[in-house]
Formats: structure tokens, C-alpha cells, sequence
DNA sequence: TTGTAAGCGTTATCAT
DNA sequence: ATGATAACGCTTACAA
């Protein structure tokens, strides 16, 4: 009895004030007091002020489980990014949270850790959770796109981002990726510097092919060829830190290698920086280095990097105020937009100027 | 008619397969595939058999909101933590999040922005919602606790990681704070140091105090006084860099400055660095630095930093094996676990020794 | 072995 | 202006 006791106390939570408990204690029916507390005008006003007080002092809460069985909407949203500890995708959360906040939705995340089996698991896994509408950055192993396609066609409202899914028509948000590798590129020919190599993200994402093409771009734009040889791809784009290390060890045995590398991702530029401290190789005497990070690690460098910025808080934000409209109707379901954020080129004095 | 149609279409999600469409499709009654789909002993197998491929064929999936509300839990869990954008703390949440994937649980993270308001309301919403447990690292604003402990009277299982509120009996999940600034103060002295200042976080928290404890007996215990002129506090810990660099500049600008910094904070390292490299001071010549911080900020410095590495990861992890023993009644009430996960103390061999 | 009915907390549709 | 009732999807006594 003793034990049992104990251990009903332990399980339960505290049993929360109903309407139904308001409606007894006022001598009222649950109608009444659901309509006063919604304030409805078929309910005169002594009943409302005696309903309000008794909320009040009995400290009434709502049942958002219950309200969402009956609405069918759960004011949550999901949230699927390859990994939370990346600062990119980080700073992309903190966005979508305070919109989030704002608005009262709860931000439900999951990572796919870039599996592509775990990513169609978080997806069915939120969807079945009842969330309103998901937030999606694909994995690097993704390129079968059916399991999103088919929640869309569904009716579940997505918004893509970052890393998007080509022939899934809904709302996209991306950054101006070829504009950022281009400056990144340019930056160094116009430094001097001509054997540039590329370290790119996983050739099956959407980011990456778009960054290729603006190093590409801008080497033509400057007359200088393509050297093939000066392309790496990693495929977990970091995740996996020997990926890098070896990318780079193969460029610089190369019979000719390169004086610079854009790194066409934030984590493949700290993958690169460590790598170069590891083997000792100076920057811009050993090699000059320019690329997608983000700030922090730009300045902390020595010397501190010229680098593109994405404006990942910005995406954050923007994609989930998209989302929240298509949660809410508030935007017709015939007009997706395709949204593109521009990177910010920052040049710092010290970086990467030929000495 | 046809806008009316459109507009459903748009807000109506995919109508979902419940019980009754497979009792009504096979006959039977909606209590009896309940229970031949949770695997009854009273149910013959030929019906289990039947509901089991039907619930398959038609691509039934229970409905969680339906659950939770019998069962008056939701098999999700809250998190509030100062800012997911700081790699600390996404560190712990990817520990969070994959010991509660693999349990099934949903995480639903909110920020304080290291406010006690903010981190008020975040509570309030998140119990409000129903989570079914809470894990919590307090907030540099917070010194009043009674948010917490209130929940926690309540029944409302409560684990408390990394920055613990005095005077609340749950468990707790710390680092050996004590011990990581001990080493980091001691390791500067054995190089030579003598004169060594400490850049803290927010007095309140309760890491700081153990760190600053740990700093002043390494002081001690090596023959060395403590001199308060030494010792800088920011209040909000790095979320305001330039609390970072006016501290540093007040220390750099003494009559007597001093000559290194332990930096007891993962974000007070990177504000310390990032601060030296705008000063053009360089490591460990002008100034030396330990501190705590993660291995990618410390391996990418020039020189390599020596450093305090924090689990992260596997604090995230066991703060929330113990908040699923606590949801799961796995554990008895009356013994709360206080565990203290031992920092890495890291030697780089370029960084710190003097020239 | 299977069906009926009540209940989780709320709101909407009828009555009254 | 207020109350009774059904419904949201599911589980579980209790009947049959």
C-alpha cells in the first residue's frame, strides 16, 4: 500500500486544473465556462468575470494535447538538420527558435547526422508526431528525394533550406551560393594567385554544385583554366575529419600544387584550418585560404581570414516565417517562393595578401 | 465552391488512417484492433493476423496526440539552455537529442538568451505544453529559483546540468569545475607564470564560483597570492563580446598587468582570442592563455592552445538518461544523483611554454 | 474471443 | 444566456 503509494506519487505529474473543475466549482456546465473563457458574447458578463476569477485563482492552464486532438494542429514544428553541433546549422536554429517563440509554436529538432536512412526516420517520426509543418536541410546522403515529396503531396507544409531537394515544389530558402564562391575566388586571383584548388561539399548537394560553378565562373572570368586535379570533394563535408585532411594532403603532394584553396563550406574551412595546423603550413605563405565561415572562426585565425559569410540566423528566421504562413494559410498554396539570402564578403587587411 | 475546395485542400493535412477505418474495413470493433495491434493475449491470432496486415495495407500509424492524452504523457522533453548558437551547449543538446531519439522521445529546445524572464516563461511554456520532463542549465540573470523548484514540487521531473541552482533536491549534472580550472591555473605556473589573471563568467553561476575556486587554491598552493585586480567577471559571459574586451583591456592596461589568462569559460576563450587577435597580441609573447574550450577552437589557434575540454556530448547524454529514469519511475524519488563528469586537460606542444 | 461504453480535456452543435 | 451531447483517437474495464 506504502510502496504503491509512493510510487503513484513519483509517476504523477501534477494533476492540472480542467474546465471541468472550474465548472464544478461555479455550479456551471464545461460549455459555459469553455465559451466565457474564450470570451464569447453569448455569455453575459457576471458569468465571464466569475469564470476569469476562478480560472485565475485556481490557476487554470489549457490542455494543449487536448486542444490539439480537437484542432488538429499541435503548434510545433520539426526540424531536420544533418548536425545540431555545426555552427552553421546552430545559428540557422536560433532563428527559427525565435520565430518560433514568438509566434508560440515549440521547436521540435531532429538530425540526421548525414544518413540518409535516419533522415527518413526524422521525418516520418515528426510527421507522425503530429508537427504542423517541417523545416528541412537534407542530409549529404540524400538523393532520392520521395520520402519529402510524399509528406508534401500529403499536405504537410515544408519549407527547404540551405541544402534543397530539386523537383519538390514548395518554399525554398537559400544563400547566393555561386555569388559567395565566386567573390571567394576572385578574391584570390586578384591577389595574385592562380593555381586556386576547391575543397566542396559532397558533389550530390545543391550547395555544392551551385558554389562549384561560381569558383569555375570566376577562374573563366579571369582566363584562367579549370585544373581538375584542384577539385576535392568530401563527401561528409566535414563531418568526417580525415575526409578533409586527406583532400588536402593530396593537393599539396600534387606535382603542381596549389598556393590557395576556397573552401566552399564553413565546415570544411575549420576542417582545412586545422588541417593546416596540424602540418604546419602557414597561411598565405604556405598557402592562402579563402571560403565560407562564420565570423568567430574568421577572427580567432592568424592572420584573421577573409571569408564569405552566410547569413545563417537570417535563413533561420526567413524560413520559418515562410513556414508559418503556409501553417496558417496565410499564403496560397499555388505561389512557392524561392527566396535567395546574400553572403557578405568580408575582406580582413591581413589576410591572404601576398607578401 | 471551387475557392472554398482550394482552401480546405490547402489547410487540411492528410487525413490520417485511425482504428476505426480498420475496424470499420474488417468488421470488427475499434477495441478489439486496439488491442490485437498492441499484441493482447485475449485476441485470437487469426483477427491479430487480419488487423496487423489491414493496419499495414492502409498505412496506419497510432496518433500520438491521442496517446498523450490518455496517457497523459507526450514522450517529449524540454530543454532550456542560455543559446543553442554556442557550441557548448550544442554540443550537450546532440548528447541530448541522440539519447533521446533512440528512446523515442521528442526534444523541444528553448532559449533563455540568458535572461531570467525569458528562461521563466520558456519553463512555464514548455510544462504548459505538457513535456514530460525538463532538463535545465540556469541562466547568468537567474538567482532567484523558485520557478524551478515550483515545477519540481509539482511533480514535473527536473534534471539540472552543467549551471545547477543551489537548494534544488534533483539530480544534477556537472563538470569537475573545480579540478578543469585547478589545472588549467597550475599548468600556466609550472611554465613560468607567475602573474595570471582569470576571466570569469557572471559571479551567480554556479560554475564560476567552482572555477574561481580552483584558480585561487593553484594560486596558493604554488606559493602565489591572489590578486583581485586579476580577477575579471563579465556577466554575460561572452553573449556580449564587448564585456570580453573591455575586461581584457582593464587587465592589459593595469600598472602592473599580468602576463597570462586563464579563461574559465568555452565562450570567454574565443572572446579572449578573438580580443587579441584585434589587439595584435600574440600567444604566448605578449600574453599566455589556457582555458576552457572546445578542441577545434584550440587546435586552429596559432600556437595550438592548451586547453580544458568539456563532455559536452556526454553530458547531454547522461543528463538525459537520468531525466528518462526520473519520466520512466525507473528510479526511486529519494535518491538524487549528483554526478560530476571529469574535464580533459589537453597539452599542445607548440602552445604556452615561454620562449 | 469479441463488443460496448466510458474517459482523457476541449470545443462545436444543438437544444432549452 | 446556458446546458447537454457528440466528437477528436485511443485504451480499458466491464459485459456478453
Amino acid at each position: 500500500m506504502n510502496a504503491e503509494f509512493e510510487n503513484v506519487c513519483h509517476t504523477m505529474k501534477f494533476e492540472a486544473v480542467t474546465i471541468k473543475d472550474i465548472a464544478k466549482a461555479l455550479g456551471l456546465s464545461t460549455s459555459t465556462v469553455s465559451r466565457a473563457l474564450r470570451d464569447s458574447y453569448e455569455i453575459s458578463p457576471e458569468t465571464k468575470k466569475l469564470v476569469l476569477e476562478c480560472a485565475e485563482k485556481l490557476n487554470y492552464r489549457p490542455n494543449p494535447v487536448a486542444l490539439s486532438l480537437k484542432e488538429r494542429k499541435t503548434r510545433s514544428i520539426g526540424v531536420v538538420v544533418c548536425e545540431i553541433a555545426n555552427s552553421f546549422f546552430s545559428q540557422i536554429i536560433n532563428g527559427i527558435e525565435s520565430v518560433a517563440y514568438d509566434r508560440g509554436y515549440n521547436v521540435i529538432i531532429s538530425q540526421s547526422h548525414e544518413s540518409y536512412d535516419r533522415e527518413v526516420v526524422d521525418l516520418q517520426f515528426l510527421s507522425s508526431r503530429g508537427v504542423d509543418g517541417v523545416l528541412v536541410s537534407v542530409s549529404t546522403e540524400t538523393s532520392d528525394y520521395e520520402h519529402i515529396s510524399n509528406l508534401h503531396s500529403k499536405g504537410l507544409p515544408i519549407v527547404l533550406f540551405d541544402r534543397i531537394a530539386p523537383g519538390i515544389n514548395t518554399h525554398t530558402i537559400i544563400i547566393d551560393n555561386f555569388k559567395g564562391s565566386y567573390e571567394a575566388t576572385e578574391h584570390l586571383i586578384h591577389n595574385g594567385y592562380k593555381k586556386i584548388a576547391a575543397l566542396c561539399p559532397s558533389e550530390f548537394l545543391s550547395i555544392s554544385s551551385e558554389r562549384l560553378a561560381g569558383y569555375k565562373e570566376a577562374l573563366g572570368a579571369n582566363d584562367l583554366k579549370v585544373n581538375n586535379d584542384y577539385i576535392k570533394h568530401c563527401f561528409y563535408g566535414g563531418m568526417v575529419f580525415s575526409e578533409i585532411e586527406e583532400a588536402i594532403n593530396q593537393l599539396m603532394t600534387l606535382k603542381d600544387p596549389p598556393e590557395a584553396i576556397v573552401t566552399l563550406s564553413d565546415k570544411l574551412t575549420l576542417g582545412a584550418l586545422k588541417t593546416f595546423k596540424r602540418r604546419g603550413l602557414k597561411i598565405p605563405d604556405d598557402i592562402a585560404l579563402v571560403g565560407f565561415s562564420n565570423a568567430d572562426i574568421a577572427e580567432i585565425t592568424d592572420p584573421a581570414l577573409t571569408f564569405v559569410r552566410q547569413p545563417a540566423f537570417e535563413m533561420g528566421k526567413a524560413a520559418t516565417e515562410l513556414l508559418l504562413q503556409l501553417i496558417e494559410s496565410k499564403r496560397p498554396v499555388t505561389e512557392f517562393e524561392k527566396r535567395i539570402l546574400s553572403p557578405e564578403f568580408i575582406v580582413m587587411e591581413s589576410g591572404n595578401s601576398r607578401s
